[in-house]
RNA sequence: GACCCCAUCAUCUAGUGGUUAGGAUACAGCCCUCUCAAGGCUGGUACACGAGUUCAAAUCUCGUUGGGGUCGCCA
């Protein structure tokens, strides 16, 4: 290209290559220390891959002692969303990933080698744009798009490769006449790499993740300047990953196949490749196939439904820890008061399947491990902050009922590893505990003849055989010896054993009498310790539903 | 269609030439028990298929089948 051109394509001063890279030179790293980074689009959408890409390279880089920082990756302006930032910044916050460089969640970069917010990278990427086209390793294209539609198709029909290479990379072999009349009229373009490879010869690519891979050789002319002079994807990795200084890239399976292209741009560049490692995307099972979990299709691949829902923030991440390596759930075993974040999470054993089925009642049973762990009151602070977001009228309940509250958190907890789990997500709560108050406990006696055989009138006389002896002080021996005075009264069994020996001499047995009673104090027919709930919820209350 | 990746219980997986193929979740049964949870114990036709290499194959090779991913001025 003649400087003519070049000048007519970049009209606007831009800074020297020599210039970027004083201002950003290597970082001085100790052996061993790793550089990584997340790099999501805003477009308002956290994936949960996305936290399991970041959890990933936060354990590499920091158990290294190096540093992981976080990149805004803006280049699709269509796809750009207001406020997209700030749902990063606070998803990655939520799970305890901090970057030690990036942007925060008002935008505002921080960090040695800022930007980190690549549309407002657009000079660095035009000045090593430049430098290409001048070294005749870049050319610009004028082909429209309906042209490029119109060449795929004719090469899909004939059986060929699609995409811009060989004798269909039209604009490559534009003359300077050609390009300069185009140029001249007003033409749109974009500028493609000039790729050196040859599609017929194959390379082998070294994955940290998958072993090596042999390949062929990528001949595509790809975009790496678009219309709006932003970059694709594909060039800001490798301006942006040589300049911050990355030296392991982590990241979806979808970019293997983009690897030998990547690795042509940093040697067209003159730059030193990262370490790649590519992992397989979450899975999910859909009519007895597993496909990868869809921002469309699937809520849950959306990490705000983990947030709708309630899920322990620590739950989830141990599960993502969990599938990464399997190894955890054993360390966890040994580790049981640990924070998840110390577990050595071994990068070169990250399974490299076809991708993990996402596995929700995996994910309940961590949870449910993780909360039973918790204490009453860090249960109640907990659903307490969800439900100020989500469930703003319960919200004020549980704030006007905090001792209740925490009351009814504390049955059966605590008593070591035997502690009540049934509590999976925040969520459950308002329906779990609705009968402890008067407002939500609904209760229909008559529903319950059938499944404890007994009449309403019976029922009824139970009850109130029991409001008469009622006393919230007993201890439990006290209460329960209460109510097997009630059974034997009634013909039936006090002790089950001596009911499972005879069962026709009886007309039951003790707990169908402390069902009785269950039904008329929680309107169900399971609940916690009844014992506990009626300390709980208090004399008046008890005497009241009896 | 081309290229790449993957293949062990229902699910996540351990396993790198010799294991009664291990663990977790789920499921089922028993125990405990005032119900439910929890806890304890027990259980189940898992190495996709076919060849080959080897004294020996889940493990190595080839093929088949199945699944996934990629082929954009999206990332």
């Amino acid at each position: 290209m003649t400087p003519e051109i070049i000048a007519k394509m970049f009209p606007n001063p831009l800074p020297s290559v020599a210039e970027i890279e004083a201002k950003y030179p290597p970082r001085a790293l100790q052996p061993g220390q790793k550089v990584t980074r997340v790099a999501p689009s805003p477009t308002g959408f956290m994936h949960i891959g996305g936290i399991y890409a970041a959890l990933v390279s936060e354990r590499v880089a920091h158990q290294s002692g190096g540093v992981f920082f976080l990149r805004i990756e803006d280049t699709d302006q269509k796809r750009k969303v207001e406020g997209a930032t700030e749902v990063i910044c606070n998803s990655l916050a939520r799970y305890g990933i901090v970057a030690d460089e990036g942007v925060d969640k008002d935008g505002k970069n921080y960090g040695p080698y800022a930007p980190y917010i690549q549309s407002e990278r657009k000079e660095i990427y035009q000045a090593y744009a430049k430098k290409l086209l001048e070294e005749g390793l870049a050319y610009p294209c004028f082909c429209a798009a309906e042209d490029l539609d119109l060449m795929r198709k004719i090469q899909e029909k004939q059986g060929q490769r699609p995409g811009y290479y060989g004798k269909y990379a039209h604009c490559r072999n534009l003359s300077d006449d050609e390009v300069l009349d185009n140029l001249n009229a007003g033409k749109p373009w974009v500028l493609r790499f000039k790729s050196p490879g040859n599609n017929e010869k194959r390379m082998v690519i070294k994955d940290l993740l998958k072993g090596d891979i042999n390949m062929p050789e990528n001949d595509l002319d790809i975009v790496i300047l678009k219309g709006d002079g932003l970059p694709t994807y594909h060039f800001a990795h490798a301006v942006d990953d040589h300049l911050m200084g990355t030296t392991h890239v982590i990241r979806g399976d979808e970019w293997v196949s983009s690897v030998p292209l990547h690795i042509q741009l940093f040697v067209a560049l003159g730059w030193k490749a990262p370490k790649y490692g590519h992992y397989a995307p979450l899975q999910k099972l859909d009519n007895g196939n597993k496909r990868k979990l869809s921002k469309r299709h699937d809520p849950e691949a959306n990490i705000m439904y983990f947030w709708e829902k309630g899920y322990p923030e620590e739950a989830l991440v141990e599960y993502i820890f969990n599938l990464i390596n399997a190894s955890f759930e054993d360390w966890r075993r040994t580790n049981p008061d640990k924070k998840a974040f110390d577990f050595p999470l071994n990068f070169n054993k990250i399974s490299n399947t076809a991708g993990a089925l996402f596995d929700f009642q995996k994910l309940h049973s961590i949870s449910k491990e993780v909360i039973a762990k918790m204490t009453a009151n860090e249960v109640f602070e907990a659903i307490l902050t969800w439900a100020k977001t989500y469930r703003p009228a319960y919200a004020e309940k549980m704030q006007n009922n905090r001792e209740y509250i925490t009351k009814i958190l504390n049955i059966e907890r605590n008593i070591g590893k035997k502690s009540r789990k049934d509590l999976v997500k925040w969520e459950d709560l308002e329906s779990d505990i609705s009968y402890f108050f008067d407002d939500t406990f609904t209760r229909d006696i008559d529903s319950f003849t059938e499944e404890l055989h007994l009449s309403v009138d019976e029922m009824t006389k139970i009850a109130e055989e029991f409001k008469a002896v009622f006393d919230v002080n007993d201890d439990k021996n006290t209460w329960f010896e209460k109510i097997k005075t009630i059974a034997g009264k009634h013909g039936f069994a006090t002790e089950m054993k001596a009911y499972k020996e005879n069962p026709s001499a009886y007309k039951g047995n003790v707990s169908d009498i402390a069902n009785v009673l269950r039904v008329f104090i929680t309107g169900r027919t399971q609940s916690p310790d009844l014992h506990a709930i009626m300390s709980v919820m208090g004399s008046e209350r008890v005497l009241n539903r009896l």
